[in-house]
DNA sequence: ACCGCCGGTCGACAATGTCGAACGCTGATT
DNA sequence: AATCAGCGTTCGACATTGTCGACCGGCGGT
């Protein structure tokens, strides 16, 4: 009789049930894809994930059929496909975060004058998942589906302060540095953390990019378990005042179109 | 000796070496997922595919853990997952169409006052991959990443004019009804193709959708092969003049995008 | 014309994914 | 209350299926 542990005697052991080994890879060239922010060889591909060439290659003919990455004609190279970008669209269909909060974003930005973005964890980032650009401005860029890190911006920081898991995972981690305000010292971090936790909101200013600033609250959902996070962006001059603080009514704008998010999806006290 | 064929004794039988199955699998449900907008039980997903449940359950429990897919606490059910959401938004950073259209489409929407769209066939659809919303005006839902169908829109209708596999694969279907303008027979749309070949570009009025049309016209590659379409889009009184006919300025605006695109693109002759 | 590198193919092996039955649970029905 | 049906999930055995590593042919630099 084998237990899983056996029979499954890759590096990683789980004790749930065997996981599919061709998808997991599948998934991990598709990653791979995605942050090499190009196009990759198989040969290139087969070594970052320490496959036989033709076992990458088995896998990219397959995710090539389903249209998950495409050739380049000329060099044989690979590249994330069109399909994906509508998996990806579709999701923002079901996602029940996002579409409690999208009416409640659009009044904050009202409000607020400034862009407002949402954002969800997602493998120690914060995953936009929608994006209001500030009123009558410019042309801003969507930036729904980007991933912005966790220490650097107020998303990140409320997200932090409430998921210890995340929190503790990220210590684990280097902590890049951006600006030269960015939080680089894990102690840094946790005292900021506990800020957030004691003012139940995060802002950040120069910390991610120079001249933007942040603020931020969450969103929870049943049972105060904090799913996401909701913020406003923009200029650092008009973000904070004078002495640098986080514009009070910036803030309680910030805060009250949290509770009303995590009102919506069902959370009893906040 | 075993043939290709023979070891692969699955329903299609191609002439290329074995797909992996379960990445195709994997992709099915995946697919399955973000048409049935919705979450979806194992037992529906296993009965729609094919699959033993067993198996279903599998596949299901390793797109869970790379985030493809996500579960309903409560009921148990699966629906999209938000890594999708990365990987699509980072398609289109790699997306070599959209990035050189960026710019003309900015251009466009501002000349033609309208709301520009850039779109690439995928999958017997039209898949949009660009959007500019037209200008100053109220809130509009972004739709890249959104289907559009082939024979009742004017990018589509580009896009099967010059694609002839496209238009014969097309001709196998049935063709959806949206509104009473629509072409619902293979004669009416294939008249309207051989109009669109003569002329270089489409058009469309309230086929789609009542009170909307567009104008379209195809962009192409090295050795002038089409490889999406470019188009405005908005409300017929202002897309058509009075009489019915798209408005020639505006044709004239999206041919002139149309070809700086594709001049970009690096094709010899438009 | 050489060499090295690339993407792609091939055949053999056994590791691996699949199947179908069984489990425990929840919620509706009787 | 007891029953039942349906759900997601687990399990073990089997052979299908994915993987490996050597090999092929073409391209580009030398």
């Amino acid at each position: 009789m084998f237990d899983i542990v056996e029979r499954r005697s890759d590096s990683y052991r789980q004790l749930v049930p065997g996981p599919v080994q061709s998808i997991e890879r599948a998934a991990a060239i598709l990653r791979l894809l995605a942050r090499g922010s190009g196009r990759l060889g198989v040969g290139e591909i087969a070594n970052s994930l320490g496959l036989a060439k033709g076992t990458a290659h088995g896998i990219l003919r397959t995710l090539h059929r389903v249209g998950f990455v495409e050739q380049d004609g000329a060099t044989g190279k690979y590249q994330l496909g069109a399909a994906l970008l509508h998996l990806g669209t579709s999701y923002l269909d079901v996602n029940e975060l996002r579409s409690r909060a999208i009416n409640w974003a659009d009044a904050l930005a009202a409000r607020s004058g400034e862009a407002v973005r949402i954002g969800a964890p997602l493998d120690g980032k914060v995953l936009v998942v929608h994006h209001v650009f500030r009123p009558d401005d410019t042309l801003q860029t969507l930036d729904v589906g980007t991933l912005l890190p966790l220490h650097a911006t107020a998303m990140g920081k409320v997200l932090l302060a409430y998921d210890t898991d995340l929190a503790a995972a990220t210590n684990r981690t280097e902590l890049d540095t951006f600006t030269r305000r960015t939080l680089t010292t894990p102690k840094a971090l946790s005292r900021a953390l506990t800020t957030v936790r004691e003012a139940g909101w995060a802002s950040e200013a120069e910390e991610s990019v120079r001249g933007q600033a942040s603020i931020a609250a969450p969103i929870s959902s049943y049972g105060g378990l904090v799913v996401g996070a909701i913020g406003v962006s923009g200029a650092v001059e008009r973000i904070c005042t004078a002495s640098g603080e986080p514009e009070p009514a910036l803030v309680s704008y910030v805060r009250d179109a949290a509770r009303a998010v995590s009102r919506d999806l069902g959370a009893t006290r906040w």
